[in-house]
DNA sequence: GCCAAATGTTAGGCTTAACGAACAATAATG
DNA sequence: CATTATTGTTCGTTAAGCCTAACATTTGGC
């Protein structure tokens, strides 16, 4: 039901059609202009310009002032370049020994370098993995999306054990401060409170037996599922 | 004298340095707007604008209607992009199971897109070779040019048992009919004769004992040293 | 050594992706 | 519910990198 493969869009609209799947992917928070440029670093005026292109190359919906949405053909292309970044960052941990924190921006140029064939090496060559290194699934080739699981650590029950199932590679800093931390995808701990008016989550780390307060940002950042 | 890494400059850029350098590397035919603007496949009028604008920032020496050089820092421009060109093509043939024909467009994009830090993870993880699968010689990561060797099947010797040092990786479609001969780097075989007006070389592949027969633009493809 | 052919340069346009400024529409607040 | 604040759109520019067409300079043949 389209035959052009994702490599003939331009560098930026491959960027705007996955960050608008990635940003459904986690939340139903609807896509907006502003959002979008805030998280690509351009200006409004030129996510307005760029989404109408895309618009009439029937790859989103969007009308004016209103919010924006995929089309078919459109959350097709941005699934492959989600399978692109991940399988990207997980050949960049497991063959070239990347620290899980450094994989994110190296993998955003790659991905529009690559062809479709190296991809498929790339992916027979990792044992077809599922997860990249932070817990995301990885879209198999067909688009079929891996089903998520698990919550948000700041929604997780307070008493509960869980381990870590994924954590958002947005922001390499906070990676690297988790990593500090001992935080990183299986590890395992127990949800003691949440503070609400402190927006803190204190939680004890399994093994070390430490405790650690998490803001709201990072307990956003991390997603867990019961053990 | 520079502190640019060579990412800063812009993929057309790297395109004509490499170019450059790599037209001299084998021969010492100038380097004219005309060559280049057919190598890339672009109109002369482009690669004049491109090459005025090297001049600018002191890459090239170049006079108008004048022949065009390197200076030092677009010679060390050039080296780095070789490297990486050839570095990745090793990597695509010994770590993802390419053919050593099917590798250069590949290496062609990718080499605008990576990093420093992952070529030198690359490199160590290949374990620092020297060559790439043409037989090319890999600058060290200092630029120094690991002198290459051998001469043009075209210019060897008839009678002489040579082995093939080195194939040029400029045209794939010549590579997969020299990969279907059996012809490929550390291959041995004698050179039979040459007939002048014929421009055909004969030689005597040694294993299969065949004899074939390639025109000039084939033996001026394969670079061969006496064994 | 002159003139034509080959080669190189300049000038003017096109496209993409960015910008800022001015304007339009929607949302939020009192 | 009117007015202000926020958000989104349009429009005129810019910078790269390409093009074609017109012009300039070399080179090579006679």
């Amino acid at each position: 039901m389209d035959g052009m493969p994702v490599s003939d869009l331009s560098p930026a609209a491959q960027d705007y059609l996955k960050l608008i799947w990635s940003a459904t992917e986690w939340s139903a928070t609807p896509v907006t202009i502003g959002v979008m440029a805030e998280r690509l670093g351009v200006r409004p005026s030129t996510v307005s310009d760029g989404i109408k292109k895309l618009a009439r190359q029937g790859l989103v919906a969007h009308a004016p002032y209103g919010s924006i949405e995929l089309t078919d053909a459109g959350r097709e292309h941005a699934v492959a370049m989600v399978r692109r970044h991940r399988l990207l960052e997980t050949f960049l941990v497991d063959v070239l020994g990347y620290g899980w924190d450094e994989v994110h921006d190296e993998a955003e140029v790659l991905e529009h370098a690559v062809s479709d064939k190296l991809i498929g090496r790339l992916d027979r060559k990792l044992g077809h993995p599922t997860r990249d290194p932070h817990g995301d699934p990885i879209p198999a080739p067909d688009g079929k999306p891996h089903a998520p699981e698990g919550t948000q650590l700041s929604a997780a029950a307070a008493g509960g054990t869980v381990a870590i199932t994924r954590i958002s590679d947005a922001d390499p800093q906070m990676l690297r401060y988790f990593t500090q931390l001992g935080l990183a995808p299986d590890t395992r701990l127990t949800v003691r409170e949440h503070r609400p008016y402190a927006d803190v989550t204190t939680i004890r780390l399994h093994g070390p037996d430490r405790d650690i307060d998490l803001g709201a940002s990072a307990s956003d950042a991390i997603w867990v599922v019961a053990v």
